[in-house]
DNA sequence: TCCATAGTTCAATAATACTTGAATTATAAA
DNA sequence: TTTATAATTCAAGTATTATTGAACTATGGA
């Protein structure tokens, strides 16, 4: 992963509305939320949704196809582990470490 | 991990040289690295990088000890744990994901 | 004590990001 | 074809974040 496509991506989720709308998708997972299910129950403006859908999308972070008049966007868990590889690369120079990273997904 | 510590760090980390610092510190594991090396390493001014220290430091993702006249910055293995594991809490409701969510860190 | 080194804090400027209403595009149903 | 729904784009004002030089604090050595 690029440092600018990193960097983008953690600008993207670095902002309440972008944070809890891809952990919603995360939760919500291969099944997708609409923009107007997210706008509901995040209690968000669709103009507001919508910049910020657009920031998350651009990251790379999540992806909409189109479902008739409705949009469904997912969030892309190869993204989202690359970017979580990231952090971590080279960690204490290939020594175990003190204090050990974890696995993040308990469930996989 | 609340919420707002979880976006102080991901904006903390969302700056090129900030996520540099932190990348640099995560490598150095234990022995830590000063600002002075920080900044010859990175080409940093040192109130630029003294700034960017703050925010990390403030995100909780590195932590000064002092040594003498030297300040030794050292990340946060487990701030870092944190941060990762909020990002995928409760991935696909709990079933096993369609595109699994690896390990962060092979050596560990 | 006096000086040099290592870093930080402060204040001002420069650059980016967020929100909102109005206008627009795309699809579906009457 | 006309109307309604779903969502986006545009432009503006507002707010937040980054950089830099000058001044400051803390430690160690001469």
């Amino acid at each position: 992963m690029e440092e600018q496509n990193v960097i983008r991506s953690l600008s993207a989720l670095a902002q309440e509305i972008r944070l809890r709308v891809f952990r919603a998708l995360v939760v919500a997972g291969p099944d997708g939320v609409t923009p107007g299910a997210l706008g509901e129950a995040l209690g968000v403006a669709p103009t507001t949704l919508s910049f910020h859908l657009k920031e998350l999308s651009h990251a790379g972070l999540i992806v909409p196809t189109r479902d008739g008049r409705h949009l469904i966007y997912r969030a892309d868990y190869a993204q989202m582990n690359a970017l979580l590889g990231y952090l971590t690369e080279n960690c204490c120079r290939g020594a175990p470490c003190a204090e050990p990273v974890a696995p993040v997904c308990k469930t996989c």
